[in-house]
DNA sequence: TAAATAGTGTCTGTAAGACACTATTGA
DNA sequence: TCAATAGTGTCTTACAGACACTATTTA
């Protein structure tokens, strides 16, 4: 402890990032098929090493985005995951790696402007059925990315970062059911969403089709915190008592 | 990018603890005053660099509780709180920064056994007074370690980790009174804790003395997520429409 | 018109908050 | 006995969930 000659390890550190959005009112995922060695040919979550030792954590997410996904630092929800950093989980030596967790709204396919154009969008539950492992730990990361977005969904506003800029309540509907993996009843839904002071807003005298009567469109409002939060059913891992 | 000569910058791990106990209805937080150079002489929150290479970050972490506070793994609760890693947070260069969250009941005040002596409980109010201000950024992860103790306490059955093997329910209820800094009705929070099952179970026959009539004891139960939540006053972030 | 989706009204059960009341101790 | 704390009962209000019902579109 005392040894004056000890002089602390370094390590290598990456941000990775779990990059959510909707598709056919499916959780999707964004993963990269790795084209260099450590695991080769699998896929990835985007992500890379700090570009140079001035680079600040959340910039470098940013950056990774854009390089990786195309996607400009507007309108982007990107908040810290945790950070990952067993020994042995990345072959080249000690890396540590920060994830990000960042939600977009359905995208023009093409992921234009993408410097890995092997970028894709997965299913959630593709991506996690282990048909076709992650490389490194991601899998892991990806698991913990979709629990705190299910966390999130019940006591943030952030439902509507997975919808456009204006929506129906249907549509923000759909998100809170895939991500939650659930069935939620329309009508209490309306009426939920629609009492939370600054939630959404309605916007311009608005309609839409679908196959019905036409929905108003509402666009996020000001309030970024629920109260109360919106109530996640099966939210009851706790009544074994039964 | 793809510059075959660059090689990605390393940086130094660091592992710091945000500790926190209950002494006379109020939340402590476990500070040592710093003999070493940068900020030789302030307050700093217990933690350190890892030890070598192959160190992992949780067990970094235990080892640095045990070292600073004198605390085995035992009975202990121990959770990733985030990074901090901004650029010249740290004047020895680009040292990035794992903030684990701990709680602890009570202790025999002299910390026995403590690698630094130096080490002592403080009031949180105190230490984010400003008065004498905190080492590095560790203001800023105090801060963000008291929110995530008040989240805590919401949705887990951690507030028991703030007491002894047993307690009563006026015991538990101090501790969400000094976290959360708010009052509760004592009837109100017996019957809550009581209705939970599994948060807190009787232990033994059971009494102990006060000044009023002597209270049951109980022991945390095996039920680690709590629903419904406990409920925090203020919990209105939101009502500005009034 | 039927089918489909949007949106409203209303009932019921659960639980939070307020608070009167009883119980059991020490002084 | 009073003061103090432990513990119970009950009322009110709010809200989640269930679901009947009306409204507005396309086919």
């Amino acid at each position: 402890m005392s040894d004056g000659h000890w002089v602390p390890p370094t390590v290598l550190l990456t941000v990775d990032l779990v990059i959510f959005t909707l598709r056919e009112s499916e959780l999707h995922v964004l993963l990269i098929e790795r084209g260099v060695d450590p695991y080769r040919g699998a896929l990835a979550l985007p992500g890379g090493f700090l570009n140079h030792e001035q680079e600040d954590l959340l910039p470098a997410a940013h950056r990774e985005l854009a390089e990786e996904a195309g996607l400009g630092p507007d309108r982007l929800h990107l908040e810290q995951l945790g950070i990952y950093g067993m020994p042995g989980r990345d072959p080249r030596g000690r890396v540590v790696s920060v994830a990000y967790l960042a939600i977009t709204p359905r995208l023009p396919e093409p992921l234009a402007g993408t410097d890995a154009a092997e970028a894709s969008w997965t299913p959630v539950a593709q991506a996690l059925s282990g048909e076709a492992p992650l490389a490194f730990d991601h899998q892991q990361i990806l698991t913990d990315g979709v629990e705190r977005a299910r966390e999130k969904l019940e006591r943030s506003a952030l439902a509507t970062a997975f919808c456009g800029p204006t929506f129906t309540i249907a549509e923000l509907q759909a998100v809170y059911e895939a991500v939650w993996g659930v069935r939620l009843d329309p009508r209490n839904f309306y009426r939920k969403v629609q009492s939370v002071d600054g939630f959404i807003v309605p916007a311009g005298p608005t309609r839409k089709t679908d196959g019905g009567r036409p929905a108003r469109l509402f666009r996020s409002g000001p309030r970024t915190t629920l109260h109360p939060p919106m109530t996640r059913p099966q939210d009851l891992p706790g009544k074994e008592k039964t």
